[in-house]
DNA sequence: TCCATATTCAACCATCTGGTTGACGTTTCC
DNA sequence: GGAAACGTCAACCAGATGGTTGAATATGGA
């Protein structure tokens, strides 16, 4: 879930990949068209795709010698739930955020708020 | 503003990063008391702030030899708006798609959508 | 004044990223 | 069968990223 929110947010900074999922909001396409409006190679579009399959934020189906892409909003909509909630947590229970430090960045029990 | 996104997004991707800013959800703190949970420099977690200044996302301000980080949730709004608008487009104006590659990616306006 | 604290800067390093090109494996169609 | 279309793979490259260490710059306090 932590690696989904790397993952997802890394393919999200990037303009060509946001641009590309902007065009899979219309349709499904196939990888060749999906390059196609860019001023970059076939494959520099293929890696994109690749980022943003990881992320979960497309699937891809081979049929034929087309390999279709398709949006999938749920990891979008899992990164926008993380955000939503983020402004909504109140006051922060230390113990919590101590594990979800140790969660997020794999940090020791040790890990001690400063201030807390 | 196609700039902000890829800096808030990118900002985002970094766990660290994630959770220097649910800590400072809890409260405003000095750049000394933000590292004390990692374990890794304070130049690196200095470097990790001015990241996260440069997206937007907090703010410092030095207080005598104390720079106090801020949490500043408008640039996180707005990537929120932006991924809550998202899946919310139903149908695709093709001439408003063009001119938001152009302005996203700096295309051409020769731009063309494919199967459009 | 002198020392400790708070923070950044500069140089360095390993790894990741985003792009290129050319070769390759599949599938389709004449 | 053989050519063309679809897409990926592999090798390569430049630049960004995330970390380190050690020196430098302010500021505060005895």
């Amino acid at each position: 879930m932590s690696q989904t929110l790397d993952t997802v947010f890394a393919a999200l900074a990037d303009p060509t990949r946001r641009a590309i999922l902007a065009m899979l909001l219309e349709d499904d396409m196939a990888v060749t068209d999906v390059a196609h409006p860019f001023a970059m190679s076939l494959a520099a579009i293929s890696k994109h795709l690749q980022v943003l399959a990881e992320a979960g934020l497309i699937s891809q189906e081979k049929r034929g010698r087309v390999k279709w892409c398709k949006l999938e909003p749920d990891a979008l909509r899992e990164a926008s739930v993380w955000m939503q909630g983020f402004g909504q947590m109140d006051s922060l229970d230390l113990d919590a955020f101590e594990r979800f430090l140790a969660v997020e960045i794999g940090l020791e029990a040790e890990a001690e708020i400063p201030g807390g």
